[in-house]
DNA sequence: CGGCCGATTATCT
DNA sequence: GATAATCGGCCGG
């Protein structure tokens, strides 16, 4: 599998949170092997995007959005979730795509035992701190760099997707976000069905 | 299946 | 002191 390297993430988020469909998210832990193929996403771009965490300029908390592309920026909120997110753009652009549902594939026992109360039920990897609980990632992987042949996070190129059936919608959960911003599509799906691949 | 609501706390004003 | 890039349980249809 070919690891997705820097230059795949020094652009528009946008255009990585498409290009990031069908990709194959692979975490290891102590405990175990995990990987999962990726089929929402969404897209975080600049200080001027007042959906996104950098409108407020710099702060601790998004520092890592500001940094180098090909990083993780794993961030806390409504007091109990944590979420992952892949730093775009060239360092000093505040940009990511926050990973949204994949479709697990491999360490499925892994993730489930992660996830004990709605393992393999309808749609138990399809929100973001679903996907944080499962891989065990939480704010001390903030930063993580995903372009390591053997790192502990990383994205390798996986299924072709058929571009006809990508869906672009609004983002999620941005309710007090001001227009154009709450409703610019800058959020990726595609149907697993269109993907050939049988989850387990 | 869809809508409503409480949980719970780091971060910023 | 208010808010949050959410989740899961509980309700009704």
């Amino acid at each position: 599998m070919s690891l997705l390297n820097r230059d795949f993430y020094t652009r528009h988020a946008g255009d990585v949170a498409h290009d990031l469909l069908g990709c194959r998210l692979v975490r290891e832990t102590s405990a175990g092997f995990m990987a999962g193929i990726i089929v929402e996403t969404e897209a975080y771009q600049g200080e001027d995007d007042l959906g996104c965490h950098a409108h407020v300029g710099k702060t601790v908390r998004n520092a890592q959005m500001f940094g180098a592309p090909g990083y993780a920026y794993i961030y806390f909120t409504y007091g109990m979730h944590w979420l992952l997110n892949l730093v775009t753009s060239p360092e000093d652009v505040a940009a990511a795509v926050l990973i949204r549902t994949i479709i697990p594939v491999e360490g499925c026992g892994l993730m489930a035992y992660n996830r004990p109360n709605l393992a393999f039920k309808a749609g138990w990897l399809n929100g973001p701190a679903k996907i944080t609980q499962a891989l065990q990632l939480n704010g001390t992987h903030n930063g993580l760099d995903l372009c390591l042949e053997a790192g502990k996070l990383r994205v390798e190129c996986g299924l072709k997707v058929p571009v006809e059936r990508i869906e672009t919608t609004p983002r999620i959960g941005l309710n007090t976000v001001p227009e154009p911003w709450k409703s610019i599509p800058w959020r990726f799906t595609i149907d697993p069905l269109a993907l050939e691949v049988t989850p387990c």
